[in-house]
RNA sequence: GACCCUAUAGUCUAGCGGUUAGGACACCUCCCUUUCACGGAGGUAGCCCGGGUUCGAUUCCCGGUAGGGUCGCCA
């Protein structure tokens, strides 16, 4: 710990123009100084131990010291960053990245940073910002520094910023200079490129371990890499390292698809002459197949979830479980459980692949379990996504409605299904299974039982129940023979909620006419 | 092609130098029941392959195979 706290120190003193006072303070406070990468194998072994989270208040560095070592160390507290680029999409593994890196920084007391990667111009809208920020933001992951809203224009929260990428031109053109200087960067061909180191490059890896990257047969031909493009524009390696460097982040926890890319990204620190911070490759999300996931790929966007009606609590869960585990054969945590024992050290090193059952699974337990006033929001917003006009029935109407449905449904998206009739004056009769209720001998017990039914006072679920039950004696039959054709009259449907129930709801009234109308096919 | 990561049932995972290899989803059977869902009981199914180390490897090492990633004036 004490290792890891004095390279994120350095990394904080060598960081030059600091826009966060905090950390001018903390640099004036090193006493010590640690040459870069003498001490990747001991920050490893430090790291995997129980001691690695530090839960702080971030505010200040706190000091602390060992006896022996006689080296007094500040605790720079974690500070992480969520970065995608705007692209009108967020990608479920997308979200998988931001909330370990939310649950890392919750964990240890240190602060969630959201920075827009728009260097691309071209997608950047405000509208594909939003899209990160909604996605987020109904996920519950709130984050201390970043946009408050989709556009550039805003400040934001934080002192780190601007944290659009597009807003830092100046800051990159600095640095670009500052490695021209040095010699280590260079025009060519109108862009200017950066000047690779020629040897491997250890990756320290809080997940991976030491990882040794050797040059690929095409960088051997030429190592140096574009760091801004002939039109002027800075790419994707550059600004990511420098905005790391500049916003002081400690770790860099991302997918693991970036791993090999870290080689040339602890160049450019180098070269800039800032310790690189603690890097956490996290495995991917893979189709169930274990095919990449790609955009095309149902499921790959966040959005689908939301409009395919999961709780995002559940949906939250679920992420959690892929490459990380609560043990002690549990899969039901809740989010402040989570945060208290995720550490970055447990993550799993290999893919998981995406089991939408397991999903669909954890999202029934979550419906089942959850208030009952959340429930009727969340499914009277699923309803009118699905194009039912909820609003037209009286509020006692809907809430009796949706309550014959709670503990039924695994997904909200299967409600419209499952209760649809209710908001509707069109049962559809699903032909084939009306066919087989709606026989000669049904038709005359249905009769029978619409008699009953329109002899009562009272229509609640007791009375319908031992009316029905007392009709199915008189014809010596069971209560099923009525229950089926009496549901698929009312509902149009062979599943549903409690018949009884339903029929309460309904009412009298729509509960003769839907038994009428199938009466009179 | 080169480089990097990974490998426990169909899927997510726990675990370990000696275990009847544990849990969950899914699947199957039965029970409960007004349908569905829930709940209860039970079941099928797993340590990628080959060497090495060891008294003993699923576990440690090496190789292979397979899967994934990277090598852009995309991010």
């Amino acid at each position: 710990m004490f290792l890891v706290g004095t390279m994120q120190l350095i990394r904080g003193a060598q960081a030059a123009g600091l826009p966060c006072s905090a950390a001018r303070r903390t640099l004036r406070a090193v006493s010590h100084v640690v040459p870069i990468g003498s001490t990747l194998s001991q920050s490893q072994e430090v790291v995997a131990g129980p001691a690695t989270t530090v839960r702080e208040p971030r505010a200040l560095p706190t000091q602390s010291h060992r006896s022996g070592a006689e080296i007094n160390v500040y605790r720079m507290s974690v500070r992480v960053r969520f970065a995608p680029s705007p692209t009108g999409f967020l990608h479920i593994g997308g979200a998988r990245t931001a909330l370990f890196n939310w649950l890392y920084a919750r964990h240890t007391g240190g602060t969630f940073i959201l920075r827009i990667e728009d260097t691309d111009s071209a997608r950047n809208t405000q509208e594909a910002v939003e899209v990160i920020l909604n996605g987020l933001r109904w996920l519950g992951l709130d984050w201390d520094e970043g946009p408050t809203i989709g556009s550039v224009s805003d400040p934001g929260k934080g002192r780190c910023g601007p944290y659009f990428q597009s807003q830092r031109g100046p800051i990159y053109q600095k640095r670009v200079q500052e490695l021209k200087d040095k010699g280590l960067a260079y025009d060519h061909d109108g862009a200017v490129k950066f000047k690779m180191e020629r040897k491997p490059i250890v990756i320290p890896d809080l997940v991976v371990g030491n990882v040794t990257r050797e040059l690929t047969d095409r960088e051997k031909l030429d190592p140096d890499f574009v760091i801004v493009r002939s039109d002027g524009q800075p790419v994707f390696h550059l600004v990511n390292v420098i905005d790391d460097l500049e916003m002081r982040i400690t770790h860099v926890i991302r997918g693991e698809d970036h791993l090999t890319n870290s080689a040339k990204h602890i160049a450019l620190f180098r070269a800039l002459d800032v310790a690189p911070p603690q890097y956490a490759h996290i495995p991917l999300i893979l189709n169930i197949d274990g095919t990449k996931m790609s955009k095309r790929d149902h499921g790959a966007s966040l959005t689908t979830y939301l409009e395919e009606g999961y709780a995002p609590e559940a949906l939250v869960n679920y992420l959690c479980l892929l490459g990380w585990s609560p043990k002690e054969n549990r899969e039901k945590v809740t989010l402040d459980e989570v945060i208290r024992l995720f550490d970055l050290p447990q993550v799993l090193r290999h893919n998981a692949r995406f089991d939408i059952d397991k999903l669909h699974w954890l999202d029934g337990e979550y419906i089942r379990e959850m208030g009952d006033e959340r429930f009727r929001e969340l499914a009277a917003q699923a309803l009118t996504r699905a194009g039912y006009d909820t609003k037209k029935y009286s509020p006692g109407y809907l809430r009796a409605a949706l309550d014959t449905c709670k503990g039924k449904i695994k997904r909200f998206g299967e409600l419209a299904a499952y209760a649809g009739f209710y908001f509707t004056d069109e049962v559809k009769l699903d032909p084939a299974s009306a066919a087989k209720d709606f026989t000669p001998e049904n038709r005359d017990r249905l009769g029978r039982l619409r008699a009953a039914f329109a002899g009562l006072s009272t229509f609640d679920f007791v009375t319908l129940e031992s009316t029905l039950k007392k009709v199915a004696v008189e014809l010596a039959v069971k209560a099923g023979a009525l229950v089926h054709p009496a549901r698929m009259a009312c509902t149009g449907s062979a599943a549903g909620p409690s018949l009884y129930h339903l029929l309460e709801v309904l009412g009298k009234e729509r509960v003769l006419q839907r038994i009428d109308r199938v009466l009179a096919i």
